[in-house]
DNA sequence: ATAATAGCCTACTATTGAAGTAGGAATAAA
DNA sequence: TTTATTCCTACTTCAATAGTAGGCTATTAT
């Protein structure tokens, strides 16, 4: 029930995209550093942020990447689930004929709840209220 | 995001013991074998278990476990923390010392709000709920 | 043009934790 | 005393996470 630190990085680095509130691309290795984190790394997991359409990339010199959508259009579940794969607590919740006992069908019919639960507050969590609460920093400390 | 076989483990015996209701214990090796599961393994979860205190042993031939308290006292989150460990999304969620950047603290407090949003679900929800969901079985079934 | 800057792609490695196995000691009932 | 059961500890296997590495491609600045 701990989130891997794709998850935690990839929501760190949407952060710094959502408060570089500019037209100009943000470069990976500058929120690398400032989240302290592998470059190469990094690489990998906005790919994949990328792929999900989560945010563009601008290429060349001069390039970087910049949120496909407002902040305010990006939920917490979104980020999660192309990074962390399906919010599945448990197999069976997803695949049906799964189970063949009748107490893990309780089980089942458990998760599955915890599941939507879970569902329903990341859905309800945006980027923009995530990129504006501990405010201790403003836009402009980044200007280049 | 996914359960590990530990916790649905768990919870599937936990379940067996619920809807065992008589004075008498249930043997590991019969719950392990309606739930499929390895008994050597199982065998471990109830340690923990019942280091943790949901559950009661007695040794000896004829023994077995028994659930420490009623079902409807005993919650999903007790069942998951002892198992799973602390349900926590972050580390950084219980080290509150632990980042020192800005737009991290942002994700701590997020994570922070899904924990408790979770913890809160799982609370909700009592192993004697859970027991009685899916009643495709009834107790007599199991009459040594 | 050319150099510099940045993203893109793919493969490899190390570490960790989950999942399961194994064997025997301790305990209590029959 | 035998049998049934929990208890304890150590080992093994496997998969996923986390991170490294290196070269390719596209774009801008000079």
């Amino acid at each position: 029930m701990k989130l891997s630190t794709r998850t935690r990085y990839a929501l760190r680095a949407m952060i710094e995209l959502a408060r570089h509130e500019t037209t100009r691309p943000l470069q990976l290795k500058i929120i690398a550093e400032r989240q302290e984190i592998s470059v190469k790394y990094l690489e990998q997991l906005m790919a994949v942020l990328k792929s999900a359409g989560l945010i563009k990339s601008v290429r060349g010199s001069r390039g970087g990447y910049i949120l496909a959508r407002a902040p305010n259009q990006i939920s917490l579940s979104d980020i999660l689930r192309c990074v962390e794969g399906p919010i599945a607590t448990v197999e069976c919740v997803k695949d049906s004929n799964h189970c063949s006992r009748a107490a893990d069908c309780a089980a089942r019919e458990v998760w599955t709840r915890v599941e939507q639960a879970i569902e329903e507050v990341l859905q309800s969590i945006t980027l923009q209220e995530v990129a504006n609460m501990a405010s201790g920093r403003n836009q402009s400390d980044y200007q280049i």
